[in-house]
DNA sequence: TCCATAGTTCGTATATCGTGAACTACGGCA
DNA sequence: TGCCGTAGTTCACGATATACGAACTATGGA
């Protein structure tokens, strides 16, 4: 089992913090983990809006969150604590993490039914059944 | 030469933002788009950084951005007249885009020497080589 | 030592991305 | 009208990334 990668806050990019989040599952883990105010178990966030992440892509998704420098992950025990880097990159980026976490919070309350996929925009929905007939 | 496809507001999603402003040429387009008080064509937008985007992915590119509700184009003859939809979109989520602006311009401010990759980590890059040896 | 729990890694099917080649749409110009 | 040039799109395909089940690893008890 590899050590857990953390990069220095200062190659933290845009384009990864982006990247990471653009995913709704990324995003709703992120999401619940920076309203806390203490550590949270990969298991405890592993329910994304009403269905459950299987285990080997909540893996894969914390690692990403965690290479994009967006979450700390500690080996606790038989556990892992995950905690957010929201100060650090408050830091170096001042409001963009405020600015996602707010917009994503508009959008669900603005849309209570959830549209089934998302990361694929609805345009490319129309276009994928244009092209399946 | 199917119409152009733009998303209602309402339609507009943050995945959506996120995920085309996750990537570099992207992102380089929009905020060059975004710094100009009139509309560009595609080619006027066609470097980025120090490279020259191919046509066919710059039309992607476009694509993506204009499904992302980012931007709206218009034909006008024989080029394109694009625009940022920055306005709807502060409206929808209000300081979304200045904020990754913003930090895309500090980001580039900070780090003069452009590291080749992005929006694939430096810890990426690294694990790959670890698994090539 | 054995088991349960929490999480990781591997393998593979699937989807997305980047790009050259071919194509379409429009505007001159003869 | 037909032909050409320019701007951008679509297609095809190889490279890359993603999701998830199965197998595995580490840790903490009993």
């Amino acid at each position: 089992m590899r050590p857990l990668f953390h990069p220095a806050i200062d190659d933290v990019t845009v384009e990864g913090i982006l990247h990471a989040l653009s995913d709704p599952v990324r995003a709703s883990i992120y999401a619940r983990l920076a309203g806390l105010d203490c550590a949270a178990t990969c298991t405890a966030l592993q329910q994304a809006g009403d269905r459950t992440i299987p285990k080997s892509s909540l893996s894969q998704h914390f690692r990403v969150l965690r290479e994009a420098g967006l979450v700390r992950s500690e080996r606790a025990g038989v556990e892992m604590h995950n905690t957010t880097r929201c100060a650090e990159i408050e830091q170096r980026f001042p409001g963009l993490i405020p600015a996602i976490l707010n917009a994503h919070r508009m959008q669900i309350a603005g849309a209570p039914p959830p549209r089934p996929p998302a990361r694929r925009t609805a345009a490319a929905s129309v276009r994928k059944k244009a092209k399946a007939r």
